[in-house]
DNA sequence: ATTGTATTGCAACTGTGTTGCGTTTACACT
DNA sequence: AGTGTAAACGCAACACAGTTGCAATACAAT
């Protein structure tokens, strides 16, 4: 797995398990108290230098669900994009992409050269319409 | 236009005529360099609590660009999405939308009711790319 | 001009994320 | 098993966007 000298320690071991394991987005704090709920006590400055360095060897990827903290989810996973319940929070996936259709569109149009995207949906799941509607 | 006890201080107006002449989403500190530039000195506190009090009243919209820093742009632009440069950090819009498209088909599969969605591109815009290759 | 209150500036604060540095730990090599 | 080295760690200090309490100021209506 990694034979440049990295070392497989507690946390990496605990962070690439709980990716993938799930397939959710997870912030800093709420890797944090994940770990922290399974025994291991780590500093903060650890999961963030432990993100980055997932991320920068291509294990994890960042994605943007709220404006002021990064989530980050496994890299492995097929291009897909989420919803976000601005009720409770909960995050589910979507498959469907139309975005890739637009890409030689948008190419010859302004000769922009897309890298990649974010496409995120904001909105009411069903268990918080449920709630909201029996009330 | 406010008669609700709101009042035109020099702020309010120049934000409002920034956003009505220019359709790019700017930054709270985007702001503070264009006043600047024009004369107004003003503190940032009442910059935050001016794009706070425009966004709440329909004026102004929030756009995610980048990770840690709201852009704002006129409420008033028909909906369009951007490129953004990774490069140089130029912004463009994209008026191509088919977003909407999945709409029905993402509340009849989950239930899933969306209010608003994001949806943004990164990547290298055409100068940039001409830079990159001459050099 | 006087007055009520919306708005402002300032200072202190919150929260996410980063950096420097000295210490600890994994692991490769003997 | 014992040891050297660099990766990883904890801690403290920091950077920076954004917020809040409060006293001072400015707008606009009388
Ligand atoms: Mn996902
Ligand atoms: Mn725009
Ligand atoms: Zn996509
Ligand atoms: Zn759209």
């Amino acid at each position: 797995m990694q034979d440049k000298g990295l070392r497989i320690t507690k946390v990496r071991r605990a962070l690439i398990q709980l990716f993938s394991e799930h397939s959710i987005p997870y912030t800093a704090n709420q890797i944090e108290k994940k770990l922290f709920a399974i025994g291991i006590l780590v500093n903060k400055t650890t999961i963030y230098r432990e993100l980055q360095f997932l991320s920068q060897n291509g294990y994890i990827t960042e994605v943007y669900l709220h404006s002021n903290e990064i989530s980050y989810e496994s890299a492995e996973l097929k291009h897909h994009h989420h919803l976000v319940c601005e009720s409770c929070g909960n995050v589910d996936d979507v498959i469907n992409c139309l975005v890739s259709e637009l890409n030689r569109e948008i190419y010859q149009k302004k000769k922009f050269k897309i890298r990649t995207h974010t496409l995120e949906f904001y909105g009411t799941c069903a268990k918080c319409a449920h709630i909201k509607h029996i009330k």
